[in-house]
DNA sequence: AGTTTACGAGACATATTGTCTTGACAACTG
DNA sequence: CAGTTGTCAAGACAATATGTCTCGTAAACT
């Protein structure tokens, strides 16, 4: 058994963001918001949906009085880490560098991107300048 | 019609790494290296793969005496480049500096990641020099 | 008591994916 | 030439994934 790692469909991924949104909700909420004019199926959609998130432990849920209360276990980040890796496992011997690479070297990126990025690579930069002073001492 | 974005499938992707690995080849050199005890059927699986594969516009034939010879037409890279911007456009509104942001803060790198990682901001850093060069001139 | 609401279980249609079968040809071989 | 071999197109097929929907039940509320 590789522990299989899941990953969410579309439709769960819907669910999550607007459990994302409001940080715990119900399944009449979730309902409300993802089909505003909601009939009594897309209940249990949302309801069957909420059920695989759990299977796949992306979500949790507490007695709250009459209904359930779900709260997300993994935030955006951990599932862009997913699939992050999953790409990186798939196309790149596991390496993450590569993607790395493709990112750096893109060429599209806007003037708020380059800023954004050139930021992270300082903070990187100063990161190790850390560890080699740490080193030293 | 939005433009649908193709992916190649687990057992698409093994041909695909084949091709990759020979330049050029024929459904028979395919087939021999992915199932080297190679059955009747095989050779129709390897075909049908690839029929697909050309449908996502992923490889190109070419006939070459009573076989056709297959092409790539994406690599490795433009593959990774596919996945990257999926997961950005599902997760991050299309912006690609969340997964900079991620795999510069991934905590697991190697060494030897680090080293390469740290090449590529110089890099960057260098390109991002030029320019504000090239704009005070 | 009767209506509303939430729930669990599961049916369902559709699409994807990997595999396999078949039939038709052309080239080659004895 | 008759038979074998190799290639191809078309499509069948089972298994699975996915999103949706139907029930029947039970608790809560009016």
């Amino acid at each position: 058994m590789v522990h299989k790692s899941y990953d969410a469909t579309e439709a769960e991924q819907a669910v999550l963001e607007a459990l994302w949104g409001k940080g715990t909700a119900t399944i009449r909420q979730l309902t409300d918001e993802l089909y505003p004019d909601g009939t009594a199926s897309n209940f249990s959609t949302v309801q069957k949906l909420l059920e695989r998130l759990q299977g796949k432990g992306f979500v949790e849920r507490t007695r709250s009085g009459s209904a359930y209360e779900f709260q997300p276990l993994v935030d955006r980040r951990e599932l862009i880490s997913r699939r992050l890796i999953a790409v990186a496992e798939s196309l790149c011997d596991g390496s993450l560098t590569p993607l790395l690479q493709h990112l750096v070297e893109a060429h599209d990126f806007t003037p708020a991107e380059r800023k954004s990025l050139h930021t992270l690579i300082e903070k990187f930069d100063e990161k190790k300048r850390q560890k080699r002073k740490a080193r030293e001492s």
